[in-house]
RNA sequence: UGGCCUAUGGUGUAAUUGGUAACACAGCUGAUUUUGGUUCAGUCGUUCAAGGUUCGAGUCCUUGUAGGCCAACCA
């Protein structure tokens, strides 16, 4: 047996590279750093699988560390739902690490970088400041304030700390070239002034660090070999560099950071500030709605941890502009839904079947299988009885043969059930049918092992014992968006291009085993898709989101019509 | 008028680092099936362009072209 090449992304082959040069593999060491400043959505899904699968294959630890320097927009609730949404992803982290316990080394690594003349405070406001940085094409113009003296750089910054100033009185800024090409390297701010309690430091602090200065360091400080960001961060780097050359002791040490493609996905948006007018404007009911990307929306959508991780590995990472179809993200959940999930039957759209030849009053309870895929079958009873429930669709009063369900004069088989044969309708004064009468036949038993239950016929249909079944709420999902990329036309705002009929409430009824579901509780409902119990659903008031439906062949053959 | 990054089937990613372009999804055929599901078999289709180096280029070089990113006291 030849031994299988593993293939390995870009961010891979830096790691192997790294180790072929001498790169000790025990100083190995990843994180995932979030500002907490929102809910982690599908996009950090795919990061955080990267992070933590290069630490589970590389067996090194990965940090959690929030980026928390802004207390404007950051809050401790945040926190606390990325750390569950990572958790319920099934991945550990080694520390659990927040910017803000750097705060005071920061602050002292600054203080060093005023007195060897790299860093000086600024006076003017952000608008002046914003002038003198030219543009793309034209170089910067000096700071009046560039060659202040460094006793009294000392002096302000040390009153900045202690709060003798207004927010925007001062920042500090490294001073590094304000001609330079790269437009982040002419003299970034390194602090600004904020009068703001934040969600650890309390009141400790009226100055706080800016990403550039702090993550770098941050990563240093824990000694993370490799710091994996977006593309957009690509010409931070060289400051990141800057900023790490000035603290870096050669026998540490010094973190490397690399950038990769944001995965886009189809039919969605990401971006925080969207998600949260989708919130605020009441598109959706919450940040965990089972339309939204997020963590916790697909989660209550029904989709597995093993689904996403499957997804994030499946589209891979690399450094070019990308569009996962949706349909990928769905084939991921049906994969895994399909050999977890217990099938069930339950009727959406219900079309009342009557078998006249049944004797009125009886029931009797039938085997059905659990799952298919299960090694070791198992079995349920559900009740059969002379009036049932069947899906509309399923039924016509005439139909050519490619439908292979329910028509007059035609056969099929219910599931688990016996075969029946349509005879005639029952209509409305408008014509609507209220209920088909049928006749079954009694030898026909699912299982029973007679030859008529063995008879092939072509179609088969869920259904529910009227008498029995119990009514759910179900919650019918499509995708938000009509369009692939809503945010594509920037002349449209991409609110324009909201799915009106993204979600669909119907009743159902569904087999009385579904009395027990639980929140969370996963199911297929077999021939329409895969459900799973709403976080609002009680025994008495049963609620089934819709995560996806089956593949449906059958959809696309009426289609082409 | 600048700089950085990227370009492989419809989509996403590979290609043992210069040696037969492959995997998954989607599509299409068919088989099996008490879910028009699952499973199985088959099929369609790919290296941005033009030069160059080489016995040999998706990979290296040059020049184009196209797209993305860069001027927050955000991250």
């Amino acid at each position: 047996m030849a031994e299988e090449v593993k293939s390995l992304n870009f961010i891979e082959h830096i790691i192997e590279e790294d180790l072929r040069n001498g790169f000790e593999k025990n100083n190995l060491r990843f994180r995932f750093p979030p500002e907490p400043n929102g809910y982690l959505h599908i996009g950090h899904a795919s990061s955080i699988c990267l992070n933590f699968g290069l630490g589970l294959d590389y067996q090194a630890p990965v940090n959690l560390r929030f980026d928390d320097t802004n207390p404007e927009k950051e809050e401790r609730e945040f926190v606390e739902a990325i750390k569950r949404d990572v958790e319920w992803l099934g991945f550990e982290w080694d520390k659990e690490c927040y910017a803000s316990d750097y705060f005071q080394q920061l602050y002292d690594w600054a203080v060093e970088l005023i007195k060897q003349g790299k860093a000086y405070v600024d006076s003017q406001d952000a608008a002046s400041i914003a002038e003198q940085k030219g543009t793309p094409t034209r170089p910067g113009t000096n700071s009046p304030f560039r060659d202040r003296s460094v006793d009294e750089n000392l002096d302000l910054f040390e009153r900045m700390k202690n709060g003798e100033f207004q927010a925007g009185a001062h920042v500090l800024r490294a001073k590094i070239d304000m001609g330079h090409q790269n437009m982040l390297m002419r003299d970034p701010i390194m602090y600004r002034i904020m009068h703001k309690e934040h969600h650890r430091t309390g009141s400790d602090w009226c100055i706080y660090p800016m990403y550039d200065w702090t993550h770098g360091e941050s990563d240093y400080l824990e000694q993370v070999s490799h710091s994996f960001c977006t593309l957009e961060f690509a010409m931070h780097r060289e400051l990141y560099d800057w900023f790490l050359d000035q603290v870096y002791d050669p026998n540490k040490v010094r973190p490397k950071q690399r950038e990769f493609a944001r995965r886009n996905l189809s039919h969605t948006v990401v971006s925080k500030r969207k998600l949260l007018r989708l919130v605020q404007e009441g598109v959706v009911e919450a940040w965990d709605d089972p339309r939204m990307p997020t963590i916790s929306g697909l989660r209550r959508r029904g989709y597995t941890p093993e689904s996403i991780r499957n997804f994030a590995n499946t589209i891979g990472i690399a450094k070019r502009e990308n569009l996962i179809d949706v349909s990928l993200l769905e084939f991921c959940a049906r994969e895994h839904l399909n050999k977890i999930t217990p099938r069930v039957m339950g009727v959406l759209d219900p079309l009342k079947v009557v078998i006249t030849n049944y004797p009125e009053g009886q029931t009797e309870q039938l085997q059905a299988e659990n799952n298919p895929e299960e090694e070791e079958l198992t079995f349920r009873e559900v009740p059969f009885s002379r009036e049932l429930y069947i899906e509309r669709e399923d039924f016509r009063e005439e139909a050519n043969r490619k439908f292979f369900r329910l028509k007059l004069g035609g056969e099929v088989r219910l599931k688990n059930a016996y075969i029946i044969k349509a005879e005639n309708v029952v209509k409305d004064d408008n014509g609507k049918i209220l209920e088909v009468h049928c006749t079954y036949d009694p030898l026909s038993k699912s299982g029973s092992g007679t030859p008529e239950s063995t008879r092939k016929v072509k179609g088969t249909l869920h259904w529910v014992s009227a008498a029995h079944a119990v009514k759910a709420e179900v919650r019918l999902y499509d995708r938000l968006f009509s369009v692939a990329e809503p945010e594509e036309d920037k002349e449209k705002d991409f609110m324009e291009f909201i799915n009106p009929d993204s979600l669909e409430i119907t009743t159902a009824y569904v087999e009385p085993s579904l009395a027990e579901a639980k929140p969370g509780d996963r199911y297929q409902f077999q021939r329409l898709g895969y459900f799973c119990a709403d976080k609002s659903s009680t025994a008495d008031q049963l609620v089934f989101n819709k995560t996806v439906g089956l593949r449906d062949s059958w959809a696309k053959i009426e289609n082409k019509k």
